[in-house]
RNA sequence: GGGGCGUUAGCUCAGAGGUAGAGCAUUCGGCUUUUAACCGACUGGUCGUAGGUUCGAUCCCUACACGCCCCA
């Protein structure tokens, strides 16, 4: 962080804090020396959203009547202090309520104490609900106590907090101060929660497998490398659960799913977080054309879900999860965006590596014909992508795990789904012959030893699994930040993501 | 890894080669229906860090740190 901005923020010595914190801290000694600071004897009866919901609409007089005594805490978001009466707004995990406070209504001194509270000091307030002439449904405050102290004044009311920096590095106070921020993690969870629920009234089984692996695989990525001290042995940190989850339909859990987090050891951008969520599932008797259109049908219900709406706004465009997503192969997009590109000559490897050299596209020398299509497509194709729309037909060069298609080898049965220009899943039928498997690992281990340092490693025990027979199978995997950020119309990880990775902040 | 932009008070932001500005917050005073409360007074800064140019740098130059955006 700006050191400028660091410097107050581990010194305890008040010489050096700003005069902010320091008044505060003040505060908090006189509170040490009439008692408890720190009490832990606080409850609460009643919150902010449900006070309003419940008796938000009824007429001032009628209230009154009621005589509704209530207990309720919060943060003091607001403090309108006028002589001797003064209003402040309370905010708890549901929303917002607002306390009158009168000195002669509250027990002698109470009222001069709470003229030195803090807006950001934690409060506990008792007393019947009534109505300002505004209409707002308010608090008269018999009993009013200061629960938490906060030494750090918060940003400004108006403006609030909107350094990015400060928001992701400090969440706890982009909690406090934006609605918004806490209305995208509200949706997150909405997310993984609609999505677990559709998968379990499917019978899926929810499991969870080793993130520290000995041999990491089921997908092509760099992976962090740890170590474990008692074994004394090199250790890596997940890139998918993909292998493990299909080792459980081997044993029978012929529908399994996991939500968690992976790791990948590659660059940080507003797409790319170092560790991520990943929904993974697979079943058996299924083949990919059936997650397609179950991962359609999960979309669809789950913008109802969540958005009220099958209409996902995001960054100034709309996609409309309602319509029938769009399907092509991979040739198709590469033919509808790359005019130019002769169609007889799409497995044409000489000539795809002239397109490629006009498209600055870097060639290697291992590449084959199925690596430089998808070149290609990620080139030409993929950011044009912006309705939902399943690209298939994925060449078996680049798809290590999946299933050939029958009466076209050169291409598995496969599937990404993209939408605004961002692949939001991957599935395939999955590769359940152990032979072909082996072959295909020793392609990847030849890869490996030419210098390709993101080619998967042969799982020698993955192929045993195989060996005992996999069911034909197909699975999915959904990349749930990205979800989230559609959803949310964020247009960086970082937004949806509570802590995201940032470098060190500098401490001195 | 490359390029662009940014970093000034607790927060949100102005500013200009010649002693650093506003609003909010803080502090003090006034005010018993406010809600960006209001009125009055005061206070608050190593202008991200380190070098360089200059009589003089927060401003110009270089490097570095951190962040944002774009590209690979």
């Amino acid at each position: 962080m700006r050191q400028a901005s660091s410097r107050d923020c581990e010194v305890t010595d008040e010489r050096d804090e700003n005069k902010l914190i320091a008044e505060r801290r003040r505060k908090l000694d006189e509170l040490r020396e009439i008692g408890n600071a720190y009490p832990n004897d606080v409850h609460r009866n009643a919150l902010a959203d449900e006070l309003h919901r419940t008796f938000g609409e009824h007429e001032a007089e009628h209230l009154i009547e009621e005589d509704v005594e209530v207990d309720v805490t919060g943060r003091m978001m607001r403090k309108n202090v006028m002589g001797k009466g003064s209003f402040i707004a309370l905010a708890d995990r549901s929303g917002r309520i607002q306390v009158r406070l009168e000195r002669d209504r509250l027990p002698e001194g109470v009222y001069a104490a709470f003229k030195k509270w803090d807006v950001g000091d934690i409060l506990f307030a008792k007393g019947k609900l009534f109505k300002t002439q505004k209409g707002e449904l308010t608090v008269l405050a018999d009993e009013v106590r200061l629960v938490t102290k906060s030494l750090r004044p918060l940003p400004e009311k108006w403006h609030g907090l909107s350094d990015q920096e400060i928001r992701y590095r400090q969440r706890y106070v982009d909690l406090i101060m934006n609605e918004e921020s806490r209305d995208v993690f509200r949706k997150r969870t909405a997310v993984v929660q609609y999505m677990r629920s559709f998968l379990d009234s499917q019978d899926f089984l929810e499991v969870e497998t080793p993130m520290m692996q000995v041999t990491p695989g089921g997908a092509i990525a760099r992976p962090f490398k740890t170590h474990h001290n008692a074994l004394d042995m090199e250790l890596y940190l997940r890139i998918a659960p993909e292998l493990n989850l299909k080792r459980l339909v081997v044993g029978g859990f012929e529908r399994v799913y996991e939500i968690n987090r992976n790791f990948r050891n590659e660059g940080v951008s507003t797409q790319h977080n170092p560790e991520f969520t990943m929904m993974e599932a697979y079943r058996a008797y299924a083949d990919y054309q059936d997650w397609m259109n179950s991962t359609e049908a999960m979309l669809r219900g789950m913008s109802s879900a969540v958005l009220g709406t099958t209409v996902v706004e995001y960054q100034g465009e709309s996609y409309d999860f309602g319509k029938p997503f769009a399907r092509m192969t991979v040739e198709e997009a590469i033919l509808k965006y790359n005019e130019d590109i002769d169609s007889g000559k799409l497995r044409d490897r000489d000539y795809l590596v002239s397109v490629c050299e006009r498209l600055e596209v870097p060639v290697l020398e291992g590449y084959g014909e199925g690596k430089l299509q998808i070149e290609i497509f990620e080139k030409t194709c993929e950011d044009k992508l912006r309705e939902p729309t399943f690209i298939t037909q994925y060449p078996t060069e680049v798809s290590p795990l999946s299933r050939q298609n029958d009466s076209d080898p050169f291409v598995t049965d496969r599937f990404e789904l993209f939408i605004s220009g961002r692949e939001i899943a991957n599935g395939f039928s999955e590769l359940n012959d152990p032979e072909e498997q082996a072959a295909r690992f020793r392609a990847q281990v030849a890869n490996r030893e030419a210098g390709d340092d993101e080619a998967m490693a042969f799982d020698h025990d993955y192929i045993r699994a195989l060996e005992y027979g996999m069911p034909p199978t197909a699975g999915i995997g959904v990349g749930i930040d990205r979800v989230v950020m559609l959803f949310t119309d964020s247009p960086s990880i970082r937004d949806v993501l509570l802590f995201p990775h940032m470098r060190p902040e500098v401490f001195d």
